[in-house]
DNA sequence: CGCCCTTTTGAAGAAAATCAAGGGCAGTGG
DNA sequence: CCACTGCCCTTGATTTTCTTCAAAAGGGCG
């Protein structure tokens, strides 16, 4: 458990052998801090490097023509952004760091070297992609009410997050205002407000700062729809 | 032009030498033909075949707890389905025949040595797979207002049928109905007619049966905010 | 302390859903 | 040939959901 995030996702995706293992270790990943708010990739852009999320959370997100933002996802660590880079396409949307963020830059022929090499770990990366297309899918899915989107995006980062390493049990620490949530979802502030007074009042969650205590994380799958079989990893 | 939609789609993805070519041409592809509104492939399924389209027109779609349906993409002669398999994934969602369709089956050892041989052909599965990305990721951003949703569908499947080989220039031949529009826009049938209406009173476009005639592509575009930059193919 | 960012709440208005009912058209069968 | 049937499109009236506009109340940090 001493290898960093970027392996152990890797593990997780793939069942990748000991000399699979031993060849990512060789990897020279150099480590970026990021500021909050700034970008760490941008759309049209077609990166030489993979990068992977060390610490922090991330979102990628696109503008519309009235400038509006709309968010398409978020990071956590151990994600990669910039799978794009493996068949050089250009970035398509951009990613912006939301709390302060370290991010590894892989070299992408170090990279492609190994994919090359290992099968395990270019179907690791496969499933990365199928798992965040799989999340996409389901944001489509959830859109169909505010209840029921807000509480399927709790649950998907509640779920990611645990998975990602983080301690407490029953609390999801949100590093994102109502604002993004607000983009992530198609709706404005106000009614993300709204929503989660609703969820409170329905005894579903609790709320203090910058975390959501989940008091009835059988209701609260409940009025998601969750079933994190599709996060592949 | 001789080759099958199935090689011409490659050819377009990815830059293949005439090895790559003489390759493909040697995969055994048994043709199925399939009814209208029957299921392709149901989620849960882990497909031994990459599949593609040859004739007709296809969605993918995943049920709500409430019965509802989701339609999150439109599959067109040339498109693969159950990528899937090249990770051995179960599909995360169902594909149904919207028309009669015509599905190639490749079975998927032939396949992969094709990829583990030709680079390019690795390529071209991995652009196919970011283009129904890009796609996902444009319905998100699209959301945020019917007529905004509605005429990108319009300017999308327009430009995909052109792509895959559609004659006539300016007229969208649409086999689906309001109804498989409204589950892939998240409207209700009914919202959908009115926004036709609408449209056609903006003087955008004309319909007639089941054809679609773009009257002023421009209008229709700045309606739409599109742009075919994202569809890699 | 004062400032800025974020959350919270209220009231009015717009967008889309729901409920309800016709209408066109193709295919089927008498 | 015409009635019947099923499917899809179309329209109206009403209700719900969400947005917009406006303003006030925390909360962290220089």
């Amino acid at each position: 458990m001493s290898d960093s995030v970027f392996i152990n996702k890797i593990k997780r995706l793939a069942d990748c052998g000991p000399d699979a293992i031993q060849a990512l270790r060789t990897l020279e990943i150099d480590a970026n801090e990021i500021g909050r708010r700034r970008d760490i990739l941008v759309a049209g852009y077609s990166p030489d490097f993979l990068y992977v999320m060390l610490e922090g959370w991330a979102a990628r997100y696109s503008l519309r023509a009235d400038g509006s933002r709309r968010i398409t996802g978020f990071l956590l660590p151990g994600d990669f952004c910039g799978i794009h880079a493996v068949c050089h396409c250009p970035m398509d949307h951009s990613i912006v760091a939301i709390t302060k963020c370290v991010v590894g830059k892989i070299p992408l022929e170090q990279m492609q070297r190994l994919t090359a090499r290992h099968p395990a770990i270019d179907q690791a990366l496969w499933r990365a992609k199928l798992g965040e297309e799989a999340i996409l899918r389901t944001w489509l899915i959830a859109a169909d009410d505010a209840l029921h989107s807000l509480s399927h995006l709790f649950c998907e980062l509640f779920h990611r997050s645990k998975v990602a390493g983080s301690r407490d049990e029953e609390v999801l620490v949100l590093p994102i205002t109502q604002e993004d949530i607000g983009d992530a979802l198609n709706l404005t502030s106000i009614h993300v407000n709204r929503t989660i007074r609703r969820m409170r009042e329905m005894g579903l969650i609790d709320t203090s700062k910058r975390e959501i205590r989940i008091l009835d994380p059988e209701g609260m799958k409940r009025a998601a729809s969750f079933d994190p079989k599709y996060i592949h990893a």
